[in-house]
DNA sequence: GTGATGACGATAT
DNA sequence: TATATCGCCATCA
């Protein structure tokens, strides 16, 4: 793909800022949906997560999960793995297979990043980060 | 071109 | 808090 993705299709940008999820870390569907942004919603993004080969180490899709902070079921085996990957990374499930989002919640891309790569998220959700620079705010 | 589908989300009950 | 319903919009048949 190319380094510019204003022209990169909808998947490509999704997996772009999906990669930049860093590992113990998770996300959500709706989070990467409003950093897109574009006509993007949680459901293109659960359906690029589902474009993907299973056996695909170049995406950490193992870190996006629903805004309820589960794994979503996608029947069986699968599902499983993401929480092995996850566990491996050292986030920690409770009781009920969730995750606390205040501790392994992701905070979002440096806001220089996004506009390296001409994303275009709410101006809203701009802030300052405490030693990281400008970010975004999305909890 | 048209309708069905879906690794989701917000709201109502 | 746990289901049920509806809205969402890029793909695919």
């Amino acid at each position: 793909m190319s380094n510019n993705l204003r022209d990169a299709s909808l998947y490509e940008r999704i997996y772009a800022v999906a990669g930049q999820i860093p590992p113990g870390k998770v996300s959500t569907y709706g989070q990467i949906a409003a950093i897109v942004g574009g006509g993007c919603t949680a459901r293109e993004v659960g359906y690029a997560m589902a474009a993907l080969k299973e056996d695909d180490t170049t995406t950490p899709w193992q870190r996006v999960i629903n805004a309820k902070g589960e794994i979503s079921p996608r029947g069986g085996a699968g599902a499983m793995m993401q929480r092995v990957l996850l566990e491996r990374e050292g986030v920690s499930f409770d009781e009920q297979g969730r995750v606390d989002f205040d501790q392994v919640g992701w905070d979002g891309p440096l806001w220089a990043w996004l506009d390296r790569h001409n994303f275009k998220p709410a101006p809203s959700l701009r802030h300052k980060g405490p030693d990281e620079g400008e970010q975004l705010s999305l909890f």
